[in-house]
DNA sequence: TGGGGTATCATGGGAAAATATGGTCGTCAA
DNA sequence: TTGACGACCATATTTTCCCATGATACCCCA
C-alpha cells in the first residue's frame, strides 16, 4: 500500500484531536509529523508526509522568484501550511485556521488523493463528491461520443489493459511531481 | 485462467464477510488485497487487482494534472475507491460507502468483466441485466434493418424472455444513480 | 461404470490483534 | 496559576487469524 486510498470519517474528541486512518498512517510509515496546506478552489485541506511538502517546494522553485505567480504560491504553500506532530496513538490536533477554512466540527473526512490527502468536512465531502461523479459521467460521455478508441460506455475500467505492461506502468501512476515510489 | 468469468451470488455474513468466488480468486492470483472504485453510473462496484487499479492510474496519467477533468477522476478514482484486505480464506468485509452505493445488504453478486469483476446487489443485477438484454435486441434490430433483412434472432443467447414485458426495464438502466448514502 | 474417498469451497464462530476513541496526569510556558 | 500539549493508560468496537462443518465437485480404482 504506497498511496493514500479511499474515505473514512472520524470523530473529533473534546480535546480536538482526530485519529489518522490506519492505512493513511501505514502510507506515512511512521513519520512523527505531517504537513498541510489549505486548498485555494476548496474548503479543504490537504495533508502527506515529508515528500507531500518537498513536491510543493520543488514546484515553487520552477517558478520565477519575482513573479506575482511566485508570490502568491509561496504565500499560500508556506504561510498558509503547518506542520503537525503525530501523536503516539496516531492522532493530530486540527489548528484554528485549518477548522475555521474547512468548516470542520465534529468530524472529519479523510480522503486519498494518491500522494496526498484531504481533510473535509463530511456533509461538503459528500456534495464535492456528488458533483464529481456527476462530471465525470458527463465528461465521459462527451469523451465516447468522440469515438474514443475502444471506450464503451464502461467505468474508466473498461479502458485497462492486460495484466502485463506493468514495467512502464509504475513509472507516471502518481499525479504531477511524484519523487518515492515503493 | 486469467480472466474474470462468469457470475455468481454469495451469501454476507454476520460480520460482514463474503467469500470472492473461487475461480476469480485464481484469477487474483493469491494478491492479498483488492483494489474497488464505485461506478458513477450504476450502483455497482467494480473491483480487480494490482494491475486493474494501475490500468485505471494510467488513464489518469494521461491527464492534465492542474485541469478540472483530473481533479474530478482523480477524486473519483482514488477517493472513492477501497483497497481491501482478503483474509486467508478468500473473503472480503465490505465498507460501509461500498454498500450505500451498491445497496448491498446480505448478498452479493460477483460478475465477471474480464480483467475486472463486478458487485452487484443481486435485485439490481438482474434487473440491469434484463435492461441490457433489451438494449442489445433493440440494437440489433436497428442494425439490421440497414441491410439483412432477414436476420432474425437466433444468437445463442436469446432464451425464453418474452421480448415485451420488460418495458420499464431499460428505465432501470440508470437506476440507482441517486444513491442515498450515509 | 459405479461407488467411495478426497479435495475444494462457501460459510460459520471463537479468540486474538488492531483500531478509534476517551480520559488522566505531569510538564512547560505564558 | 492556568491552559495547552504530550505521554500514557483504558476500553469498546472492528478486523484478522485460525479452526470447524456441511455441501459439492472431482478423482481414482475396483
Amino acid at each position: 500500500m504506497d498511496r493514500f486510498l479511499s474515505n473514512t470519517i472520524n470523530r473529533v474528541d473534546k480535546k480536538g484531536r482526530v485519529s489518522i486512518p490506519a492505512n493513511f498512517r501505514t502510507v506515512l510509515a511512521g513519520q512523527s509529523s505531517i504537513h498541510i496546506i489549505l486548498s485555494v478552489d476548496h474548503p479543504v485541506a490537504e495533508a502527506g508526509g515529508a515528500d507531500f511538502m518537498e513536491a510543493n517546494l520543488r514546484r515553487l522553485s520552477a517558478m520565477d522568484p519575482f513573479s506575482e505567480e511566485y508570490e502568491m504560491w509561496s504565500f499560500c504553500l508556506l504561510g498558509d501550511a503547518d506542520e503537525i506532530k503525530v501523536d503516539t496513538e496516531g492522532r493530530i490536533i486540527l489548528t484554528d485556521h485549518l477548522r475555521a477554512h474547512t468548516g470542520i466540527e465534529d468530524e472529519v473526512a479523510f480522503v486519498g488523493r494518491g500522494h496526498f490527502f484531504q481533510l473535509w468536512e463530511p456533509k461538503r465531502f459528500n456534495l464535492y463528491r456528488e458533483a464529481a461523479r456527476e462530471k465525470v459521467r458527463l465528461m465521459r460521455r462527451s469523451l465516447s461520443s468522440l469515438g474514443d478508441s475502444t471506450s464503451q460506455s464502461n467505468s474508466p475500467a473498461s479502458q485497462a489493459q492486460p495484466a502485463s505492461s506493468r514495467a512502464g506502468a509504475s513509472a507516471n501512476l502518481q499525479m504531477g511531481n511524484k519523487e518515492q515510489d515503493t
